[in-house]
DNA sequence: AAGCCTCTTTGCAGTAGCGCAAAGACAATC
DNA sequence: GATTGTCTTTGCGCTACTGCAAAGAGGCTT
C-alpha cells in the first residue's frame, strides 16, 4: 500500500503547503519497534501525538484487569488529544504493532500553533468529532448487534484502514490475533475462532495465525448489514 | 435543584464575563415543550448548540429500528459540534423530557468567535474530548460487564447529573423508564425490570413508574465497582 | 531438526440474559 | 369514576454466548 504523505493527513487539511511544513517542523519525532509502547494508560501526558509510520494498537485496561481494544491508528492519525486537552494521563496504552515513527507537539505549541492556524483547530475538532461518531456507531453495535454481525463489522473496517489487495482477496495487513478481534467486538477469543471456522468453510474468509483475509467482501457485507443474504 | 448561571458552563471556562456575555448575544434562542424535538436524526446541521435549560434526552435509531439512548444533556451541556464540525446531518435525535430552552451559534458564527476567543476553542476540544472518554468508558462497560453492574453504573450517573435529595434517598429528577434504561445500558426493559425488582427487595432503589430514587448510594456503589460487598 | 512457546481450534456443559405473553399498576382523559 | 393507554412486572422456555480443557498448528530459536 503507497502510504500517503504526512501532508494529506486530516490535521492539516486546508492548509498551505508552508504552514504544514511550519507545524511539523515544530514537532518532536521519535521512532519505535514493534512491540514497543508509545505511551501507557496512567502515564502523564502534556502533548498531541500524530503517527507518522507504522502502526499503533490502542488499548484501554479495566479496573478489573481485562482488556479492550480502542482502535488501531496508522499514519496521519492522531492520538493523546484527549489527554492533552481534558484528562492529564493517557487513557490508554498504544503498543507498536508495526515500527512506527511518531511526532508529537506539547501543549503549549499546539495552542499556539492553532492561534496562528485557526484552520488547524477547526481540523482538530472534525477528528475529534469523527471520532465520536465512531464511538457511538460502535456503541449502537455493542447494544444493538450480535456477535457474528460485530466481528464482520471490524474486520470491514480494518479492510478499509490497513486492507491490502491480495490474488484471491483482501489481506488485513496487520498481525491481528483472535484476542485482538474479541477485544475490538465484546466477545471471547473462542467465540471469535469459532465464527472465523465457520466463514472459512463458506469461503468467505481465510484465517491463519494473527492474520486474516477477507476472500469475499461482500458476503461478509451481507453479513455486516441488515441484508437478506443474497 | 438550583440551576447553576449559564456562564459557568464549560463552555465558557476561563473566560471574561464581558466575552461571555457577547458570545452569549451572538446566540439565537429557542423554546421548546416537553415532548418536542429539538433535532431529529439526519436532518441537516449547521450549528452548534447548546441547552439552557431544561433536559433533553438524545437517542440514536439502528437501521434495524432499534433505539439507543446516548445521553441525557441539561443546562449548559452542548449538542450537534459533532454534526457541525464533521457530519453534515445530526447523528442523533433530541427529545425534550423537561421543558427546555436552547441556544444556536451557526457554524459561520461560531468559527469567527473561536478567531476571536481562542479559548473558547480550547473549552470546545475539552468538551469533545471529555466525551471521548466518557464513550471509551462507556464501550468498556459494555465489553466486559455485566448488565446489573452496568444498570448500577448508569443510576450513579444519573444521579450524579440530575439527582435531588429527598428525606429517604436521592431521586432521579428526570421520567425515566425502564426502557429508556435498557437503552443506555444495552439490555432489555425486561432484565430492567428484573435487576431493580430485585434491588427494591434489598432496599436499594425505590422504583416506581418512569421513575427511580436511590435509597443506598453506597450500596449501588458496591454493586458498580468492583469491590466485595462489605 | 528438534523443541518450545504462543496462538488457535473445538467439544461440551453451563448460564446470563432474551423475549414472548399475560396480568397488574399507574396516570391521564372524558 | 370509569375508561383508556402506557408502563411495569414476572413466569417460562429458549438460545446465544461463555469458559474450561485438551489437543492441534504455526513460527521461532538453538
Amino acid at each position: 500500500m503507497p502510504e500517503a504523505p504526512l501532508s494529506s493527513a486530516p490535521l492539516f487539511e486546508g492548509l498551505s503547503a508552508a504552514d504544514v511544513a511550519a507545524i511539523l517542523a515544530a514537532a518532536h519525532r521519535r521512532r519505535y519497534g514493534r512491540a514497543d509502547f508509545v505511551c501507557h494508560q496512567g502515564d502523564p501526558v502534556d502533548a498531541v501525538y500524530m503517527v507518522a509510520g507504522g502502526r499503533v494498537r490502542l488499548t484501554q485496561l479495566e479496573v478489573d484487569g481485562q482488556e479492550v481494544v480502542i482502535r488501531f491508528i496508522g499514519p496521519g492519525d492522531i492520538f493523546g488529544a484527549v489527554a492533552a486537552f481534558k484528562v492529564t494521563q493517557f487513557p490508554v496504552s498504544g503498543e507498536v504493532v508495526e515500527a512506527s515513527e511518531v511526532l508529537a507537539w506539547d501543549r503549549a505549541t499546539m495552542v499556539s500553533l492553532i492561534e496562528r492556524h485557526p484552520r488547524l483547530g477547526q481540523n482538530l475538532m472534525a477528528i475529534l468529532s469523527g471520532r465520536i461518531q465512531e464511538m457511538r456507531e460502535r456503541i449502537g453495535d455493542l447494544q444493538t448487534q450480535r456477535v457474528e454481525r460485530r466481528i464482520a463489522r471490524a474486520l470491514l473496517r480494518l479492510a478499509q484502514q490497513a486492507g491490502q489487495r491480495t490474488a484471491t482477496g483482501i489481506l488485513i495487513n496487520l498481525p491481528l490475533s483472535r484476542q485482538d478481534l474479541a477485544e475490538m467486538t465484546g466477545t471471547t477469543l473462542y467465540t471469535v475462532s469459532r465464527v472465523l471456522s465457520q466463514w472459512e468453510a463458506d469461503g468467505i474468509v481465510k484465517p491463519g495465525r494473527e492474520r486474516v483475509e477477507i476472500l469475499r467482501p461482500h458476503a461478509l457485507v451481507t453479513i455486516a448489514e441488515d441484508l437478506p443474504s443474497p
